[in-house]
DNA sequence: CTCATTGGCGTTTTT
DNA sequence: CGCCAATGAG
C-alpha cells in the first residue's frame, strides 16, 4: 500500500471521533519517540471506550507490537469486547485482519488475571509453585476459619469478627497498604479491640496460604507489587511492555498504583483513563486520588484530555444527572453535554410499596415492549441485590425472560464448588480447603475424619493412593475404593476432556443425596461442563474460574431462557459501563440509595451519590426512579404488617425536581395532598436499627 | 465423631 | 427471615 492510501485509510479511522477524542487517540504517537503519559478523563457516556480501543488501534498501526501492549480492564468481559474492537478498527484500516489478530494482545485482562499470568509465567523465579491454586473469596473465608481455629480464636466468648470481616480487614489492608491498627482505626473502628489476634491470625494465614500453595486474589497483586520493587525485576518485567493501557483508573486502589509506577516509572508508555465522579468501589479499597493525583507523579506532569461531549443520554436525562452529580461537595470540573434531540424527561414514580413498584415497572417494561422496545433495551437496577428479589418472582410468574448479574454467584452455589474443588484437589493435592470440602462429602466423613485423611497426603508427597492407608469409618468404606482410584486417575493428568464427566459420574449421585433442586443443579453442572471444555488445559480453567465466573446465576429461571430476548437486572456496580434505552432505578429512597450501612461519613455518602450518579448516567432515552413510600419490616411474623415509611432519597433535592416528570401520589409533597397514608413523614429505620445496639 | 436441630445474630457493593 | 455457630442425641 502505498503512502497516501494509507493516510487515507487513517484519516477513516479517525473520522468519526470528536476533537477531544482524536487527541486522545493520537496523544503521544510519533515514530520511534517515546509517549508521555496520559490522564483521560472521560465523563460517562463521552465514547471512551472506543476512545481507548481507537488508541489502541492508532498505537498498533503506527508500529507498536500488539505482544508489548498491556491492556487492563475492570472485567474480563470489557477485555474480550475491547480487544474485539481494536481487531475491527485495524482489519478495516489495513484491508485485511493480515498478522492483526486480536490474539496477538496476549496481555489484555483485569489487573488481577493478568497478575495471575505474570506470577505463573515468573513462578520459580520467585519461588512460588507454578502449579498455585487461586482462591476465591468463600475458599478464602474457610481458609480463614481453619486457622482462626488452630489458633484458639473461635474459643474467645463469642464476639471474635466473623471470618468474612477477618477476610475483609486482611484484603482492605493488603490493598490500601495500611497496617493492621490503621485498617481498624480507618475501616473497622468496632473490631479495633481484637487488633492484636489479628494480627496474628493474619499471620498464620499467609503461612497456611504459602504451605499450601495457594494464593488469594490479594497475593495476585501483592506478590506482583513485591516483584515490582526489586530494580532489575521492575525492570525486566516493565520492558516486556512498550505501552500499558488502564480503563477504569478511578476504581483502581493504591497497591495497582504501585504496581503501575514499578512497571513504567517515569509514565513512558503509560495511559490511564477513568472519570472521578465514577468512582464506586472504595470498599475495595479503591481511591480516588489515584486518578486525581495521576499527573503529578511524573515531571513534566502527565497530559490530561478531558471528553465531555455525551453521546448516550437524552439531554433532559443529562440534565438530571449533572443536577445530581453538582451537589456533590468535591467539585468535579466537568460538564457534560449533549447534542442529541430533546426528548422526554426522567421521571420520579412514587408509588404506595413495593409491590406496587414491582407493577410499576413490570407495567412499563411490558408497554415499551409493545411499543417496539425489546427486552434487552431495559435495564433494571438497584443497589443491592436482594432489592430486586420481589420483582424476580412476578417476572418469573409472568414468564418474562431476565438474567441477573451481580449478587450470588454462579461458582458459589454449593453444587458447582463442589465440583471445582474435586479438580483443584486433583491439580494441586496441598489445597486444604479443596480437600476438606471434598472429602466431606463422603459419607461418614466430618471435619475431623477430611482432616486426618488430608494430613495422611501431606506426608506421602502428594501421591493419592496414601489414602488407602486411612482407616475409613465404616459409613465410607464401600465408596472409598473408587474415590481413591477418581482421584488417583484425575492426578495423574492428561485426560482433560475426560475429567469432569469422571468427576460427574462420581458426584451425581451424592448430588441427590444431598440436596434439593435436583434437575436445575443437574443443568447447572451441565453448563459447567460445557464452558470447562472450552479451556485447554485443567489449570487454565481453574485459573479461569476462579477470576472470572460466569455472571449470571441461573439458580432463578430454572431452565426456560434460551430467549432471543431477556431483560437484564443488575447491581448498580454490575452496570459499569453499559448503557441501555430504557432504565428503571428500584428503591430510590434513603434508606438505600444512600445504604444505611453506607452513611457513617462524609466519603461514604459520597460514594453513594456516586453510585446513584451511575445508575442514572447508564440510561438512553428513558429513565425512571422509583420510590416507594413503604417497606414492610422484614423479620417479623408472616401476616403481621409492621412498617417503615421512606423518604426519596436525599440526593435529589427540591430544587432538582423541575428536572422530572413526577408521576403518582406527589412524593414528600405538603401533608393533606391526597396521601392518604402519610401525614408525617419520620425514618423509623433509624429506631428499628436501634434497637440492636 | 457425625448429623440434625435449635437459637442468636445481622442484614451492600466484587476481583 | 435466613445464615451460621453452638449444642445435643445417636
Amino acid at each position: 500500500m502505498n503512502d497516501s492510501a494509507l493516510l487515507q485509510r487513517h484519516a477513516l479511522l479517525h473520522a468519526d471521533l470528536n476533537e477531544a477524542q482524536r487527541a486522545a487517540t493520537t496523544f503521544g504517537v510519533n515514530g520511534e519517540a517515546a509517549t508521555p503519559p496520559l490522564l483521560i478523563i472521560a465523563g460517562a457516556g463521552s465514547g471512551k471506550t472506543k476512545t481507548l480501543t481507537h488508541r489502541v488501534a492508532h498505537l498498533i498501526l503506527n508500529g507498536a507490537d500488539p505482544r508489548r501492549i498491556l491492556l487492563m480492564t475492570f472485567a474480563r468481559r470489557m477485555a474480550a469486547e475491547m480487544t474485539r474492537r481494536v481487531q475491527n478498527l485495524c482489519s478495516r484500516t489495513t484491508g485485511h485482519g493480515g498478522r492483526l489478530s486480536a490474539d496477538y494482545i496476549e496481555w489484555s485482562g483485569t489487573f488481577h488475571a493478568m497478575g495471575a499470568k505474570l506470577l505463573r509465567l515468573h513462578a520459580e523465579a520467585i519461588g512460588l509453585d507454578p502449579a498455585f491454586s487461586i482462591l476465591d473469596r468463600t475458599d478464602a473465608e474457610d481458609l480463614m476459619d481453619v486457622v482462626r481455629d488452630d489458633l484458639g480464636l473461635s474459643a474467645t466468648r463469642s464476639r471474635f469478627p466473623r471470618k468474612s470481616t477477618c477476610l475483609a480487614i486482611y484484603s482492605h489492608a493488603i490493598n490500601a497498604q495500611h497496617g493492621v491498627r490503621d485498617t481498624l482505626l480507618r475501616t473497622f473502628p468496632w473490631c479495633c479491640e481484637w487488633e492484636e489476634a489479628l494480627a496474628k491470625l493474619f499471620g498464620a494465614y499467609v503461612a497456611a496460604k504459602q504451605a499450601q500453595g495457594v494464593l488469594d486474589y490479594d497475593d495476585l497483586l501483592l506478590y506482583w507489587a513485591k516483584m515490582m520493587e526489586i530494580p532489575e525485576v521492575a525492570s525486566y518485567v516493565g520492558g516486556r511492555f512498550d505501552h500499558v493501557l488502564v480503563d477504569e483508573y478511578q476504581d483502581t486502589n493504591v497497591l495497582q498504583a504501585a504496581i503501575l509506577r514499578g512497571l513504567k516509572p517515569d509514565g513512558v508508555g503509560l495511559t490511564v483513563v477513568g472519570d472521578d465522579a465514577q468512582s464506586i468501589y472504595s470498599f475495595r479499597a479503591a481511591t480516588v486520588r489515584n486518578i486525581l493525583d495521576y499527573p503529578a507523579l511524573f515531571s513534566p506532569p502527565a497530559t490530561t484530555i478531558k471528553l465531555e461531549q455525551n453521546y448516550r443520554s437524552s439531554p433532559a436525562i443529562l440534565e438530571a444527572c449533572n443536577r445530581i452529580i453538582s451537589h456533590a461537595t468535591e467539585g468535579y470540573a466537568k460538564s457534560l453535554f449533549s447534542r442529541r434531540a430533546p426528548a422526554e424527561k426522567p421521571v420520579i414514580a412514587t408509588v404506595a410499596d413495593e409491590s406496587a413498584q414491582v407493577e410499576f415497572v413490570v407495567e412499563r417494561i411490558l408497554a415499551n415492549r409493545e411499543a417496539g422496545l425489546n427486552l434487552r433495551d431495559q435495564a433494571v437496577l438497584m443497589r443491592a441485590s436482594h432489592h430486586s428479589s420481589q420483582l424476580e418472582v412476578e417476572l418469573t410468574r409472568r414468564n418474562i425472560p431476565f438474567i441477573k448479574f451481580g449478587g450470588l454467584k454462579f461458582l458459589e452455589a454449593a453444587h458447582i464448588k463442589d465440583v471445582v474443588a474435586t479438580l483443584r484437589w486433583a491439580e494441586n493435592p496441598r489445597d486444604q480447603v479443596a480437600a476438606q470440602r471434598v472429602l466431606q462429602l463422603l459419607p461418614g466423613i466430618g471435619p475431623a475424619a477430611a482432616r486426618r485423611a488430608f494430613n495422611l497426603l501431606a506426608g506421602a508427597k502428594g501421591t493419592f493412593s496414601a489414602l488407602e492407608a486411612f482407616k475409613a469409618p465404616a459409613a465410607t468404606r464401600p465408596a472409598w475404593e473408587d474415590f481413591i482410584a477418581l482421584m488417583n486417575c484425575l492426578a495423574a493428568g492428561g485426560t482433560w476432556n475426560a475429567d469432569i464427566g469422571r468427576v460427574r459420574r462420581w458426584y451425581d449421585p451424592l448430588l441427590g443425596e444431598r440436596y434439593e433442586n435436583v434437575s436445575a443443579r443437574m443443568s447447572d453442572l451441565d453448563q459447567l461442563e460445557r464452558i470447562a471444555v472450552q479451556h485447554p488445559s485443567r489449570s487454565a480453567f481453574l485459573t479461569d474460574f476462579a477470576l472470572d465466573p460466569p455472571q449470571a446465576s441461573s439458580a432463578e429461571a430454572g431452565a426456560p431462557v434460551k430467549d432471543e430476548d431477556w431483560l437484564v437486572l443488575s447491581t448498580i456496580h454490575s452496570a459499569k459501563g453499559q448503557e441501555w434505552r430504557a432504565v428503571y432505578v428500584l428503591n430510590v429512597v434513603d434508606g438505600c440509595i444512600p445504604s444505611d450501612l453506607g452513611t457513617g461519613t462524609a466519603g461514604e455518602i459520597e460514594e453513594e451519590r456516586r453510585l446513584l450518579y451511575v445508575a442514572m448516567t447508564r440510561a438512553r432515552d428513558q429513565l425512571a426512579l422509583i420510590q416507594p413510600l413503604r417497606f414492610y419490616v422484614r423479620g417479623q411474623a408472616i401476616g403481621s404488617d409492621r412498617h417503615v415509611y421512606a423518604c426519596r432519597s436525599r440526593f435529589i433535592q427540591d430544587q432538582d425536581l423541575p428536572a422530572f416528570d413526577l408521576l403518582g401520589p406527589a412524593p414528600d409533597a405538603s401533608p393533606g395532598s391526597g396521601v392518604a397514608p402519610k401525614p408525617f413523614t419520620v425514618d423509623l429505620k433509624v429506631a428499628v436499627r436501634g434497637m440492636w445496639k
